[in-house]
DNA sequence: AATATAATTTAGTTTAACCTAAAAAAATAT
DNA sequence: ATATTTTTTTAGGTTAAACTAAATTATATT
């Protein structure tokens, strides 16, 4: 019944984040995520097992619960909520919103996520495309695959990206490859996997490094 | 050069709203105004008095230092524009915001509060009359005396609370006694230090316990 | 001035969240 | 199957921020 602490909330978001519904998650893993260590991981695992918000035995890594999921799902309600208001609303740039928001995510107050959602008129996606978990926990699942693997002489729009990093993210501002965009890939070279392709109606080329972060959708025509 | 962690800041405050100007501040009076213990106090106010935000001499008490004020109006700066901004946007009710606030205010990104005050465009007054510091620290003096120092038969505007407490705040609100309001006081009565005002033009008795905790601005006619 | 009371400090614990180093278990390679 | 490497856990230690109880200093009362 005790409300959660700043780290098992961050603990639990990194689970979540890691998990990918298969095997139990290694400790390991999760200390690297969080910039920590396997022996502290091992103790904050116990006590959020004891909370039963996770499934945890000896040297068979880490299960989210059903109660797990839907905490961490609630804290990055509140983290994309809180980074769109910083865009939308304070007009800060998207490459400087997460640190901020991770924050902002452990302010605790229901009401006040409620009054924002509607403050902000319930958006359904992040200014990095992530969707924004609803109340109940339910989002869409617009995000789609990755630019590099798009075929030659189709048209995409950009929907997300796989790294949040801001030298990225500014990187991406500065060509013009923000969410929403429409591109048309036109060939992938061989040689270095680079990609060229079309943006209001200019050639330009990009790195394999940049498409493989790249989140799109394919679009007809 | 180490920023300072919450309860550091949370030091900084209290001693900041207790010092008058004259005589140090006690362990006691600190312990009493954050819940916490004389023992607590005075390890807490060793550290501050390295990172010089306070001088401290055993036995004497405790005086912030020009490092020490500001630091403490900053997060007050903070503190204000928040409240304002969750009653004005998000329409939270202003009994509501303090406790929200008091996590908030612990937010650290100066270019978030530099935007928020942009928002917000620029407001002087938080939501229960107390005044916003700006970037610089420098704030409005309006506040003034208490209602029940009032003489009779004179005009006068709401303009603050001494009492912020929630349930304070909700019998304000009930009453229609809000800030900015005009009244005009009628008599104070002997027996049980009661006052009998006029607002909206209609008649009302006010408890000598409300009149100590609002604060007014006498006005002409 | 001596004594009682109150305020403050010191000493010693506790708890959460981290750490390192060593031990144990599991996975991988020979 | 055995040996090596990797992963995980355990044991023991650190730090910040709290606590209680006891000792000390300051203030107030007689
Ligand atoms: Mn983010
Ligand atoms: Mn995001
Ligand atoms: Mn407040
Ligand atoms: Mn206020």
């Amino acid at each position: 019944m005790h409300a959660l602490s700043i780290s098992e909330e961050n603990y639990l978001k990194a689970i979540f984040h890691l998990y990918t519904g298969e095997e139990g998650i290694g400790t390991n893993a999760i200390a690297h995520h969080l910039h920590t260590k396997a022996a502290s991981v091992t103790e904050m695992v116990k006590k959020l097992a004891e909370k039963k918000l996770l499934t945890y035995e000896k040297y068979q890594g880490v299960i989210p619960t059903r109660k797990g999921f839907t905490t961490a799902l609630a804290i990055i309600r509140k983290h994309r909520l809180w980074e769109y208001f910083l865009v939308e609303k304070l007009k800060l740039s998207w490459d400087e919103v997460h640190d901020i928001a991770e924050q902002l995510e452990h302010i605790k107050s229901d009401k006040l996520i409620e009054k924002l959602d509607r403050f902000l008129d319930f958006p359904k996606l992040d200014p990095h495309g992530d969707p924004i978990p609803d109340k109940a926990g339910k989002m869409c699942v617009t995000k789609c695959c990755c630019m590099s693997e798009i075929k030659p002489n189709s048209n995409a729009k950009i929907t997300g990206v796989k790294n949040h990093s801001p030298a990225f993210l500014k990187h991406l501002e500065k060509m013009h490859l923000t969410i929403g965009k429409t591109i048309k890939i036109v060939e992938r070279n061989d040689f270095d996997q680079s990609v060229q392709l079309v943006l209001n109606h200019e050639t330009m080329h990009i790195s394999k490094e940049i498409a493989e972060n790249l989140l799109v959708h394919k679009i007809k025509r």
